[in-house]
DNA sequence: AGAATTGTTTGATCGAGGTCAATTCACGTT
DNA sequence: AACGTGAATTGACCTCGATCAAACAATTCT
């Protein structure tokens, strides 16, 4: 695998992500120094599983499905990440071990912090230390959040809440584009693709609209309900 | 609720905890300058979710449940906190409001450490800072853990998990005792406690025994098959 | 455009686990 | 030791979602 420096897209990318949106230009720097890029196809593994690794990934293109495997082989995702999300930053406090696989979902770019550095960083920088601990707090949360709605939420329920978490708290109508297929969206929602096709013609129902991508709501009171 | 200051036996479990290990004696004392011990009753409620909460926990003595509620009151179990165990410092990043609740189960004494203060010296001792990540990051473990099980294993195969979790890796046989209720176990699984009954006598085939809370092991192999 | 490939939906079937009801068991109390 | 209460087990039933197979839609490739 190639890999390359950070060019000044790359940069923009990283620097408007959450995770540097409140480090000083210093901190920023910092980190980014010694940096890399590397570009990946469809199905490309970044990271397997109990393999060691030494860096915090960023995805600045594409997409990146976390998951685990069972002894069966199946897969479990845990979650998935856009542009902009950095990742895989347990193994930092782990023992540089992955504790579950990375994939790209269609082409992607990826950066890599050498977390050896983003240690060392974030002992003199309290801000770099304050924004890790946020990042690992979200993903927690994301985890949390995930754990709780399969145990409590049926899979249209799961579906519908879904969608209202991407539609803004005033409007009662609303659609948008799924920003990927829906099988990663079953998989994210720890479905199987026949479950959330079944699911999404159960929301039909209450007003939901599903034509390929493109998801519209017509009563947003309706799904909170569901 | 009578809140009163750390005996010596409540700060011994604090500083023998691993939050606690690899500070130093002076990053630790500054934590514990202020904190307070509760008691409380079988199922007194710590906190609630979306509840403003200004505190980290600490379970000096019997056992924390943290859970969230679905709109039907169902509840589903994020954790469970033994003795020794930090919990609820998501709060802390997530402008102190609690993202689950917390129960005490049995009767339980709770230490509460100021997170404003600790927020502060986690800017000043690198070591805490470090301490506070790798305690988000377990808890994230946690969470991922449990979800990657849920969708993975059946309620038996679960069930033999968490036994191989408890029995260490040279014995074939072994035995232990349950540290909580079945009913316990059971939320924490993600089980109705019917089904947790069921995984047990499943299980009974492949040589486990389970007596009360007793549960032996005779076949260690035959576990990690299933 | 047409073919080939891949993604999505639909139908039919099956099994895991939830729920409810009825016992049975374990354990603390007297 | 006997009792009583709450926990655990067992049985019957039912629902949800996984799986398999097939039809269908949407992309990509030539």
């Amino acid at each position: 695998m190639k890999t390359l420096r950070l060019n000044s897209n790359d940069k923009a990318v990283l620097l408007g992500s959450r995770f540097f949106e409140k480090l000083s230009a210093a901190a920023s720097d910092a980190i980014l120094e010694g940096a890399v890029v590397t570009n990946h196809e469809e199905h490309d593994i970044l990271f397997q599983q109990d393999e060691p690794v030494d860096s915090v990934f960023c995805v600045l293109s594409g997409l990146v499905r976390v998951y685990r495997l069972g002894k069966d082989g199946r897969e479990a995702d845990i979650a998935v990440f856009p542009k902009g999300e950095l990742f895989g930053e347990n193994a930092m406090f782990l023992g540089n071990r992955a504790t579950a696989n990375a994939q790209a979902i269609g082409s992607s770019t990826i950066a890599r912090l050498d977390s050896r550095n983003l240690r060392k960083l974030a002992e003199q920088y309290p801000d770099i230390a304050q924004a890790l601990m946020e990042l690992l707090c979200r993903h927690g949360q994301m985890a949390e959040d995930c754990l709780a709605e399969d145990r409590l939420l049926t899979a249209p329920q799961r579906v519908a809440s879904y969608i209202l978490g991407h539609c803004p708290d005033g409007s009662t109508t609303f659609s948008f584009r799924l920003p990927f297929q829906k099988n990663v969206l079953a998989g994210k929602l720890g479905l199987a693709p026949e479950a959330l096709s079944r699911a999404f013609s159960a929301l039909r129902r209450s007003g939901v609209t599903v034509k390929g991508r493109m998801i519209e709501i017509h009563d947003r009171q309706a799904l909170e309900r569901f």
